[in-house]
DNA sequence: GTGTATTTTTAATTTTTATGCAATTTCACT
DNA sequence: AGTGAAATTGCATAAAAATTAAAAATACAC
């Protein structure tokens, strides 16, 4: 499992920063990582974190995640619970990168609050940030990668 | 078209009110309705209706749709066009585009009900947005052209 | 109406994804 | 460490979905 996990976290990454069309391509992103499984084993991967094969841009097939991250400890039938941490900085739902911004959806009203938060951190990948009630508009510092972004932000976001 | 519009609205009816797993499930269904079409017919309408096969209770699959209502008739170039619901979204008055960005005027006060509809589409083109009082700025998918905001956009926004 | 262009449709096929089953590994508990 | 229950995995295959190429239907100008 905790291979397993790990790769679950891979998969997230990967789908959150690149545009997949299919298993057997996103298989391969994998691969690169160092994960080696078969697509029988992917399938149920995506099964398990509820990623959906949607219409992206162009027409396109794109994989994406639709759930916000969850921290698993196993319940008895193979389900698993999600896990609330006491300090959280919740209401995230999703984030989208293009160019060198960043586009977070969050629960109505939540968007500043993230924001600020994000701010207060003053990560070194993260030049600034701008709130509407939903949507938080990140900009991403030079230099800075959109893996370093998600890992900056994943220390403060529980569920991403 | 006739046909095909109201297959699309059968289509739409019966996700929204039942848990199709396939689509020869949802062929089935068609059947009943006295709609008779091949599952790559089928196929294609869903990706055009920008349906989404998802995880529903019970870890079964389930169709869904993705996209709010689209009254369509024929734009020029086989793409449709939904036609603007009676509840208009207006305000609009000017469109500028920067890089990955599009900046949107809007009367005082429109921009973040203008947003807001703009959310709702999800359109694979834009990434998100964000409202102040008389502005929204929206950030374009990576991937995605100028052109083919401006045709997401002029689907929902009468005078564009 | 007739011809032409465009859209929609299907049949056949390929590609992609899901799953039954058996083998293996992990985990919790002695 | 040893044991049993549960979870994970790969293989082979079934099932499902996407695509191609061609045919049929439909619109449109003349």
């Amino acid at each position: 499992m905790k291979i397993k996990n790990s790769r679950l976290d891979a998969i997230r990454l990967i789908l959150s920063t690149q545009e997949i069309g299919s298993q057997e391509e996103l298989l391969n992103e994998l691969a690169k990582e160092g994960f080696t499984l078969t697509q029988a084993t992917l399938s149920r991967d995506l099964h398990q974190l509820h990623v959906v094969k949607t219409v992206g841009v162009q027409g396109k097939y794109r994989y994406v995640l639709t759930r916000p991250h969850q921290y698993c400890h196993e319940g008895s039938e193979g389900e698993m619970h999600p896990i609330t941490p006491m300090t959280e900085i919740n209401g995230f739902l999703s984030i989208k990168f293009s160019g060198n911004l960043a586009v977070i959806r969050t629960k109505p009203s939540y968007a500043s609050t993230l924001a600020y938060h994000i701010d207060a951190y003053n990560f070194p990948e993260i030049a600034g940030t701008i709130a509407g009630d939903d949507t938080v508009m990140l900009v991403i510092s030079e230099n800075a990668t959109r893996g370093a972004v998600l890992k900056a932000l994943r220390s403060i976001i529980p569920n991403l």
